[in-house]
RNA sequence: GGACGGGUGGGUGAGUGGCUAAAACCAGCAGACUGUAAAUCUGCCGCUCCUUGCGGGCUACGAAGGUUCGAAUCCUUCCCCGUCCA
């Protein structure tokens, strides 16, 4: 796992620099680095992709005491506690998730109720003793809260403490987070320093803004593409964000530098490339990061296919279904999960969203001749198509 | 412990006895349009059956009972949530 040589370090530096939103301090990082690379030792990043990708350890962490407990969240609401099997199942997917960008080898997973369960009630008292609560409330959160005379539950006190005394265990190096987590991440350097442990360095990022354009992209809030998504969807996913907002998922996204994005930029508004090519070729690096490049290239041909050109697309997934009776078209569509209901499928045809073979179907009367071989495209929607062989 | 307020379709939220499968908005879906799965416009938006009709049946307004020809709407009990006071 140790690995001993490491890239200058302004090197790292200039690396580790690119898109990342503040370093604190960015001196602290560099003496970091330098004795990494004379002791061979390798930083201990909580949560880092690129310290990764320069040798160093990543260490994901995953909150799952802290999930449990119940999160205070930016929307001055306290989340609801999530029980055991719900947490482990999220980790799964984070998990799943995660390893589609970090490198299982260069990873450390840990669960923080591996120590936290074990606090006693005087390890907890003494570790809050560590924080007063007017730097508490320095939290823009608490204090908005605090004035507007809203509720603060004492356990939410509790989680940054517990947070930075995450840190303390895994003797981390650097911590990243996105923007909003700062406050955390530095109560980490403080209470590090409480223990004896030399800080730990802090990096935020920008938060990556939600497919809607406003707001951040969260799960919960429906506006996000996941990382595991098929290609096609994530493709068109990024295809449906505001124009403006390309740079940002460029810059965040991507493994293109900052010039060559800024070159991209002035050059769609020199007029000279449309946006919606850089936008294709956004989603195709997008999909490209997540699914490898070839299904990037696939992705952004059907695209084309498909929506500027209205055709079928290059492969539609089959279905084999046994010969039989003719069959409503509705019931065929319900049973091929294209649509939740008959109801639902009668209105799809009435309004001109089915069609076999590029024809649009205009009777949702019609059956389906199941009774000897044969093989046809059907289009649910627009987007949805199956390529049915009756065998 | 006390005082109020509230639980309605995926979400917000109107509706206080029939005209309500339930306003409006959002989300979703389809069609048109477009550089795009953006924006805009139009339509749809519980399930199901058929003889596809301003058709029939079923299910639905926290839960269970009750009053009534008829209840999301009134009564009873229960459960849950919020705010304020202690």
């Amino acid at each position: 796992m140790t690995q001993t040589n490491f890239s200058p370090v302004e090197e790292q530096l200039a690396y580790l620099k690119k898109g990342a939103h503040e370093i604190i301090r960015e001196e602290g990082l560099r003496a970091k680095l330098e004795k990494s690379r004379k002791t061979g030792k390798p930083l201990r990043a909580k949560l880092g992709v690129d310290f990764q990708d320069m040798g160093h350890l990543a260490v994901f962490l995953i909150g799952d005491f802290t999930a449990m407990v119940g999160d205070p969240t930016g929307q001055s609401e306290t989340r609801p506690p999530l029980s055991r099997e719900q947490v482990q199942s999220n980790a799964k997917t984070y998990l799943e998730q995660v390893f589609k960008i970090l490198d299982p080898a260069k990873t450390e997973i840990r669960y923080n109720s591996e120590w936290l369960d074990k606090l006693t009630s005087y390890d907890i008292i003494r570790l809050a003793a560590k924080y007063r609560v007017a730097r508490m409330l320095e939290r823009e959160d608490f204090h908005n809260r605090l004035v507007n005379q809203q509720p603060i539950a004492v356990h939410e006190f509790l989680y940054p403490l517990l947070v930075a005394y995450d840190s303390v265990v895994l003797e981390a190096d650097v911590e990243l987070g996105a923007t909003e987590q700062k406050f955390n991440l530095l109560m980490g350097r403080e209470i590090q320093r409480e223990y004896g442990q030399e800080s730990q360095v802090c990096m935020t990022m920008p938060i990556l803004v939600g497919l809607d354009g406003s707001r951040k992209m969260s799960k919960s809030l429906g506006n996000y593409v996941g990382i595991t998504e098929p290609p096609q969807e994530m493709f068109g996913k990024m295809m449906s964000i505001p124009d403006d907002l390309m740079w940002s998922y460029y810059e965040l996204v991507t493994d293109r530098t900052e010039k060559e994005i800024a070159d991209l930029k002035s050059e769609v508004d020199r007029g000279k490339l449309h946006p919606m090519e850089a936008k294709m070729k956004l989603a195709e690096e997008v999909v490209g990061v997540f699914q490898g490049p070839e299904a990037g290239r696939k992705a952004a041909e059907n695209f084309q296919r498909v929506f500027r050109d209205r055709q079928a697309p290059a492969e539609a997934p089959t279905q084999k279904l046994a010969r039989g009776p003719a069959k409503k078209l509705t019931a065929l569509l319900v049973e091929l999960n294209l649509v939740p209901s008959k109801s639902e499928a009668e209105r799809l045809i009435k309004q001109g969203g089915i069609e076999i073979n590029e024809q649009r179907v205009d009777d949702f009367r019609k059956d389906v001749d199941l009774t000897q071989p044969a093989e046809f495209l059907l289009r649910a929607g627009k987007k949805k198509f199956v390529r049915i062989i009756v065998e």
